[in-house]
DNA sequence: AAAAAAATTTAGACCAACCTAAAAATTGAT
DNA sequence: ATCAATTTTTAGGTTGGTCTAAATTTTTTT
């Protein structure tokens, strides 16, 4: 029995929200994030359940069965794979490709998902930063830290973003902010909290608390 | 309102089903196309009319207008690019990949599609030898011959398959006979209309004529 | 021109995925 | 511990795409 789009979409989004410990999620979480009701949400647990792809107990929240992480993770791994593909090969930005990919990872062939990772040379990370597991489904977090962690006077490398939204994107690259960069923090300043960043050695710019909320780095 | 992936379907089917001249296709045909019943064919077509794609008169067959038309070309610019990219780019071969581009070919995407185009290097031709649709709608069917309608002694090049039948593509294959290739006719077999045919001036091998009905070909 | 056969449409139903409104269970506050 | 607020589920309904069976129209044969 195959999986329908919606049901890898509730697979992927309950993976999402359980975090990395496997928390329970809630029919009102899911039923936000879907963009449907949470009566909707009761209907599509109960048939999740009944194909054995979530634990789910009336009123005890929702988790994944090793049998829906599973399915899960490789829905992931196609997303981030065709985000790669979107960007390295046809040269879309990185604030484009979400929609796309949020299609694309429902086209159903293993062979193809495959060929496509050989094809852009098995990369570890989307265009995004976000990790991308492995073809046995095995995907790690790497723990980076939020920006807003780091000291004054620290130089970290840009890593990844928390916030997917193409207007957040689009206002790290108007701010020269990219995947890879180095930044490090100057100052914190007392009136909004904005931090005194300067990017790659070169221009120092004010970077809000919400930016630094959602721009995840590492130290080196 | 968007067209369903059901939608797009039908109307690629009612493109190729009526031909070169636009004829009326009949329901019957449609439902063995689509895999479905008479009875589901009618009020799918109902529902084409309504929103304009096809002009459709009960009893009477259907054809599509204009607007059908441009919706069911973008379709297979769409099949055919993304077959190119599997076999070009990922090295599929010609007998797998139409099932993927089945799936590929309705992600809604105009960006993508030309991106992916100009990814491809704007390729006329799949990897079948059909038409590639330009960005415009221009669907321009080159006359090619079928091999049957080849004069023995003559010399031609393989252009295209009528089946796409993965069983046919591979029989192509272990018979060497590849998109571009030259035939020569050498002689017609009395006993069973088998043709023998040299290919690229090398080995003669004997073509049935299930074979040779389905071989598009071009005078040289 | 009638009758028989074939093609097509209508009627009535099903399933997936959604909805609203109402009922039930859980949680939290006093 | 009780009551109120919140969350979740149930009940009943809609839409898209499909089905079977029956009715209707068209085509073909006689
Ligand atoms: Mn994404
Ligand atoms: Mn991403
Ligand atoms: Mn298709
Ligand atoms: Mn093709």
């Amino acid at each position: 029995m195959q999986n329908s789009f919606t049901e890898e979409n509730y697979l992927k989004i309950i993976h999402a929200l359980s975090g990395r410990d496997g928390l329970e999620v809630s029919t009102n979480a899911l039923a936000e994030s879907t963009s449907t009701r949470a009566a909707s949400v009761t209907d599509m647990l109960r048939k999740l359940a009944e194909k054995g792809l979530i634990h789910y107990k009336k009123y005890q929240g929702v988790r994944l069965t090793e049998s829906g992480e599973k399915v899960a993770i490789n829905v992931i791994r196609k997303h981030r794979l065709w985000e790669v593909f979107l960007v390295e090969k046809l040269g879309f930005g990185w604030d484009e490709v979400h929609d796309i990919a949020e299609e694309l990872e429902h086209i159903p062939s293993d062979h193809l998902v495959e060929r496509l990772d050989s094809f852009l040379g098995h990369p570890r990370f989307d265009p995004h930063g976000d990790p991308i597991p492995d073809a046995k489904g095995n995907l790690t977090e790497p723990d980076y830290l939020i920006l807003t962690d780091v000291e004054i006077g620290e130089k970290v490398r840009m890593m990844g973003v928390l916030d997917h939204a193409p207007s957040f994107l689009q206002h790290l690259d108007r701010a020269g902010i990219t995947l890879g960069c180095i930044l490090e923090i100057k100052e914190i300043n007392e009136y909004d909290k904005s931090a005194s960043v300067q990017i790659e050695d070169k221009q120092t710019l004010f970077i809000s608390l919400e930016v630094s909320k959602n721009l995840l780095v590492q130290r080196r």
